[in-house]
DNA sequence: TAATTCAAT
DNA sequence: TCCCATTGAATTA
């Protein structure tokens, strides 16, 4: 969280309305005057009377020198340059081009409008402050004063108080006390952040059980049947809405109403604090809103390409239709689509597709960090080390497994580098994470570095779910009948089942019944020799029972203290000789301590790696970079026992010279556990990264964040009424709800082709019934209420390089948390049968043919007892399911997609106008103030 | 596919 | 004593 944009850069400021001239490199008088950047002046809510200039002198004076300043600067120098070219290029259209293209629009536009859809009443909630409310919440006094939610480095969000000086989100902190000496600072905790949030959404589960969460504080509720069902309207639902949340959690947000989600989306804003607006869904009141709305205020258009449009005489939305045959020559068609919906008011007016079952519900995994200026191989290894392990950890908790590692490095001049490699197989371990990251910071090695990262994408869809079977153990003609089970269908007519349960059963059925399908029709004889495949299968058992939670919040990678018992791996070279020859591939690849092995040593470490590496999909490139770029490093897909040995001389040679008598790094692993064992053992909910003391306290409860169900089963892998999986979405609790141990976050995510978004369905109800009270006292109504649905779906995208632009919905959590997971299929998980029955699992634990769960043996019959009590309690509550796993249309999806807004005669008005234009007039004010400055 | 840019939280 | 972390989309070569 807090990223915003730190305009630096001095010289040069497109902003001319006329396509003429856009930027004047003089020689900067070194006077913020001329400092173009928005510098957290945006138009943010709470930034009515802020001194704006005093600000910019502030952040100027005290930011000047530093690197990161000048990178910006030098960023800056980028888009000029860039919007001369676009210029450039604007003039040598002809005047037929431009004709041409405007023709093309035409029809866009005509098309657009005649497929508008407007019967829709659409709400977009955004909490105020949401950080920041919280903590004043938690800390009364806090109240009225200047406070933000950060640290020294960086200030997630402040009040409202502190806004008044002009400080928020995406400041740094020591900014931030600059303008404001008596600035409070206070930790982010996300838990609260996080149960504050699943509060909102009990209550807006109320009014669209489908609603779609946009990040922690924020979401889509299309209140459509809502308001017809209830005869009212989307302001009066809004303020019942308002009312609600305010009275259940002491927090205030604010509400926009539209005729689809761009609209609402904006309409937010509006009237920031606690307050709501509408936008009527007709033609006229739409024209109105959007026409003189700045194109920067749309989800989307960010700092740049505001910069850009603007340079070419766009400034507020009406320009976009205006200027239609000039954007449309300039950026690409996707760019340019985007801008006739904005510039119309178009934007989408249905609810995100279901997530598929199988589907990986993300597009990539990542961890980074910043840290004091590191250079030395050893450190730079250590530090790559800590991150694998994290990722993995991450990865591994969620059950992904991916093919393209990225490796990001950030040099103290805040350059970014990025480096990339696809492999033909898809990994998911730390030792695999942690060897292709070395490769690819190996020929990057002499640098110094503020940050590094790694990311792993591509992942394999496959994905085989506990209720499924793996393509492994099917055709194990033996492991096949007793290690998979159809999903049962009894009892389904006698016991309570929610209708979004049974289908969710439905696709189950069909699901093994597809994959199944003339399993009795096919002769034994025809099995192929089942490999004895401990692998594979296997491995995602245990990575499914690995699920290890881990912490979000600002924190060491690496904190020994934090990670319990699977450390595993010695992280030098002389631990792994010691420890099993081959057995650690990377240790071949260390950036430092190398000494030549044995030649049998490298006859049979070569071997292994030709046999278990995966290797780069691309190997030419690879051979080729290394024989071009790097002709120190040799491929190791196609390496022979000697390019093995040349490549580890070659790291020493031209990395780490200095290194080879260097000091011996090892011991400082030397503590962590050495049973590699236990690195495969399901962890107990006191886990890794857990923050929950290793070994001390018995662990009470594992308390999930999506949906706030409380479990205390010690082995539990997957929420019982939401099914998110237990991975950095839950917290460990050692009591009652008190003492969180870890921080961390939730969400479901979903994904689909162009975009994603994220959902996961819970239930209320649960940890109220267990006696569980929440830190902050939330759920007191709401959980009563039952309910209380998430998901998380996020935007973003932007136009990057030349052209581009493309908004686009995206789905994203707030900052550090997230790290969504998968919203999983959920088959039969919430039968309201008590009945369990189990099946043993390749890894010795058993599965509960309830909710797929797997338990260690003696883990049964209490957990047999948890169902019972669950079904107990929801007919108590008259359960219910709220929300599906959606996933998402982007923008242009839900354009070209046949599937385009189904159309509804009835339109329920239901706003004021008078108030409407009222609130346009006050806030295009506030906006012009800004431009102008 | 790789690398970069933009955007949102 | 000094500018985050995570994710996704789009462009370009
Ligand atoms: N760059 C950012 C922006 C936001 N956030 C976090 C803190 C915010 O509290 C929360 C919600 O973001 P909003 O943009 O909705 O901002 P606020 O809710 O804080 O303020 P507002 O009243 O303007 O909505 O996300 C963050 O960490 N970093
Ligand atoms: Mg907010
Ligand atoms: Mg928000």
């Amino acid at each position: 969280m807090a990223h915003g944009e730190t305009t630096p850069v001095t010289k040069s400021a497109p902003s001319t309305s006329t396509g003429g001239a856009a930027q004047k490199s003089e020689e900067s008088q070194n006077n913020w005057e001329q400092w173009s950047g928005t510098v957290f002046t945006n138009a943010k809510a709470g930034m009515a009377g802020v001194d704006k200039d005093k600000i910019k002198a502030v952040v100027y004076e005290m930011s000047k020198e530093s690197p990161h300043f000048k990178n910006e600067e030098r960023k800056q120098v980028q888009t000029v340059e860039r919007i001369r070219k676009m210029q450039d290029r604007a003039k040598a259209l002809s005047t037929s081009e431009i004709a041409g293209h405007t023709k093309a629009m035409d029809a866009k536009l005509a098309k657009l409008k005649a497929g508008m859809d407007l019967t829709r009443t659409w709400m977009h909630v955004d909490m105020d402050a949401f950080f920041a409310a919280v903590e004043e919440l938690d800390e009364p006094s806090l109240k009225g004063k200047p406070m933000a939610v950060g640290g020294i480095g960086m200030i997630c969000t402040a009040n409202y108080a502190a806004r008044k000086y002009g400080i928020r989100s995406a400041m740094p902190g020591f900014i931030g006390r600059r303008l404001c000496p008596e600035l409070v600072f206070v930790k982010p905790n996300f838990q609260k952040y996080t149960r504050a949030a699943a509060a909102t959404r009990a209550i807006f589960a109320q009014y669209d059980p489908d609603f779609e969460a946009g990040s922690l504080d924020e979401a889509y509720l299309d209140v459509t049947d809502y308001c017809r069902s209830h005869e009212t309207t989307g302001e009066a639902v809004a303020a019942e809405i308002r009312r609600q949340v305010r009275e259940g959690t002491g927090l205030t947000c604010s509400c926009g109403i539209g005729p689809n989600r761009l609209l609402a989306k904006v309409a937010t804003d509006m009237r920031k604090p606690d307050g709501q607006y509408a936008i009527p869904g007709e033609h006229s009141a739409i024209s109105r809103f959007v026409d003189p709305l700045p194109i920067r205020k749309v989800p989307g258009i960010g700092k740049v390409s505001e910069q850009v449009l603007s340079a070419l005489g766009v400034e507020v939305c009406a320009d976009l239709v205006a200027k239609r045959g000039l954007l449309a020559a300039l950026f690409s068609p996707i760019s340019a689509d985007f801008f006739m919906e904005v510039g119309l008011g178009v934007g989408r007016t249905q609810h995100s597709a279901p997530v598929e079952d199988g589907a990986v519900g993300r597009k990539g995994i990542s961890v980074e960090r910043t840290f004091a200026a590191l250079s030395s191989p050893a450190d730079l290894e250590s530090k790559c080390s800590e991150l694998a392990e994290k990722l993995a950890e991450d990865v591994e908790s969620e059950g992904l497994k991916g093919r393209t590692v990225t490796l990001k490095l950030k040099t103290t001049n805040f350059e970014v580098r990025t480096r990339a490699a696809t492999l033909v197989r898809h990994i998911s371990g730390y030792d695999d994470i942690f060897r292709e990251a070395l490769k690819l910071l190996r020929p990057e090695l002499p640098i110094t570095i503020r940050l590094m990262g790694i990311r792993l994408s591509g992942f394999l869809e496959t994905n085989t779910e506990p209720g499924q079977r793996t393509l492994s153990a099917f055709l194990k003609p033996d492991a096949a009948p007793a290690a998979v089970t159809p999903p049962k269908r009894r009892n389904w007519n006698q016991t309570f089942m929610p209708r979004e349960v049974r289908e969710c059963i439905d696709q189950e059925m069909e699901k093994y019944q597809a994959s199944h399908p003339s399993k009795e029709a096919e002769p034994l004889d025809n099995f192929q020799a089942a490999p004895p495949t401990p692998s594979q299968e296997q491995d995602e058992q245990l990575q499914l029972a690995e699920a290890a939670n881990c912490n979000t919040v600002p924190k060491p990678v690496s904190d020994a203290a934090q990670r319990p018992s699977q450390c595993r791996v010695a992280h030098s070279q002389a631990d792994a000789r010691q420890s099993n020859g081959g057995a650690s591939q990377h240790l071949e690849l260390s950036l430092r301590d190398w000494a030549p092995p044995t030649a049998s040593q490298v006859l049979a470490a070569s071997q292994q790696q030709l046999d278990q590496e995966p290797v780069r999909a691309d190997s030419r490139a690879d051979l080729q970079s290394a024989e071009s770029e790097h002709p120190g490093e040799v491929s190791r897909d196609v390496g022979t026992c000697q390019s093995d040995v040349d490549s580890c001389r070659d790291i020493l040679d031209t990395a780490a010279p200095d290194e080879v008598a260097g000091p011996d790094l090892a011991h400082a692993w030397d503590e962590a556990p050495s049973g590699l064992g236990d690195a495969h053992d399901i962890p107990a909910p006191d886990g890794p990264g857990s923050g929950a003391p290793a070994s001390a306290s018995a662990p009470k409860h594992w308390t999930c964040q999506v949906c706030t169900y409380s479990s205390n089963h010690p082995r539990i892998l997957r929420c019982d009424i939401c099914d998110s999986v237990r991975g950095t979405r839950w917290d460990y609790y050692l009591g009652q709800g008190a003492e969180a141990s870890s921080g961390s976050q939730h969400a479901v995510p979903a994904r689909d082709s162009p975009t994603s978004r994220e959902i996961c369905r819970s239930q209320g109800g649960a940890s109220a019934a267990r006696g569980q009270r929440s830190i902050l006292g939330f759920f007191s109504e709401a959980e009563r209420k039952g309910a209380a649905a998430s998901g998380v779906e996020q935007q973003s995208g932007g136009l990057a390089g030349a052209s581009q632009l493309g908004p686009v919905e995206r789905r994203s959590e707030d900052r550090g948390m997230e790290s969504a997971v998968p919203a999983q299929p959920a088959s039969c998980r919430d039968a309201a049968d008590s009945s369990v029955e189990w099946e043993r699992g390749v890894d010795g634990s058993w599965r509960c043919s309830q909710c797929g769960a797997s338990v260690i043996n003696e883990g049964r019959a209490e957990h047999e007892d948890y169902h019972l009590a669950l079904l107990l309690q929801k007919a108590e509550s008259g359960g219910m399911l709220a929300g599906k796993i959606r996933q998402a249309h982007d923008d242009k999806a839900a354009h070209k997609g046949a599937s385009r807004d189904k159309k509804r005669k009835n339109d329920l008005a239901g706003h004021s106008r008078s108030s409407s234009s009222q609130a346009l007039t006050s806030f295009l004010k506030k906006a012009n103030i800004q431009q102008q400055s």
